[in-house]
DNA sequence: CTCCAGGGGGCCA
DNA sequence: TGGCCCCATGGA
């Protein structure tokens, strides 16, 4: 069932391209878009961009007052910078970025999860996206589309391992899939679900709460 | 004006 | 990953 509702959405909003950035964007981005629209994530990112931030180095060169300056249109500055500061001294002691995700997964990942402000979601996210492997992020959205579609409330872990069981063995599909899944939502797994003119309709079992 | 976004930490029971 | 509150900007 998930391989054809990837095969669904993928016909009606097309590839996404999420991230097609370099990884030092995407890892930084991974923590800006934290609960907030990723068009105020890009006004962060041309801001840096603008500066001529483009490293982990240059991150921590900065001082905390600037930092917060540039990443403000991303809302919860002062703790993004914060976090952003701890996850460049990570990145920084573990000679760039090859080696980092040269790496075990899932050692990387729990050692991602141990740093302030890097949660399950940021943590995979960043992990499929900058480093090309193999593991599916579940968001909001994510429990959202199950809840209206299959009507049963998941965790994050057994979500995930739904996914991982069901989609095909490809970075392309797991990247897609996710971006998929938040284009639908955004459009369809509201409050109040539109279910009309979704691309699942048929499928779909039309909770509505 | 209100609502909420591509979450996570801290704290509590 | 229980529940609740907090963080903050900016677009609709």
């Amino acid at each position: 069932m998930i391989r054809k509702i990837y095969s669904l959405l993928l016909k009606h909003y097309g590839k996404q391209n999420w991230w097609p950035g370099n990884r030092f964007e995407i890892v930084i981005s991974a923590i800006l878009t934290q609960n907030t629209r990723w068009e105020n994530v890009e006004k962060s990112l041309e801001n840096m961009r603008r500066k001529g931030i483009d490293s982990f180095k240059k991150i921590l060169e900065l001082d905390d007052g600037a930092l917060k300056e540039l990443i403000r249109p991303s809302g919860f500055y002062n703790q993004k910078a914060e976090r952003l500061k701890i996850l460049s001294e990570y990145m920084e002691s573990q000679g760039g970025l090859e080696k980092l995700f040269s790496k075990n997964k899932h050692k990387l990942r729990k050692e991602l999860l141990a740093l302030k402000g890097i949660g399950p979601e940021t943590a995979d996210s960043i992990l499929l996206y900058a480093g090309d492997k193999l593991i599916f992020p579940i968001d909001a959205y994510t429990k959202r589309f199950w809840k209206r579609f299959f009507g049963e409330e998941k965790t994050y872990h057994e979500l995930q391992e739904i996914f991982h069981k069901e989609l095909p063995r490809d970075l392309e599909a797991y990247k897609e899939m996710h971006a998929l899944i938040v284009e639908l939502c955004k459009n369809h797994c509201k409050k109040r679900p539109l279910c009309d003119s979704c691309p699942l309709s048929e499928h779909c079992k039309k909770i509505t709460d």
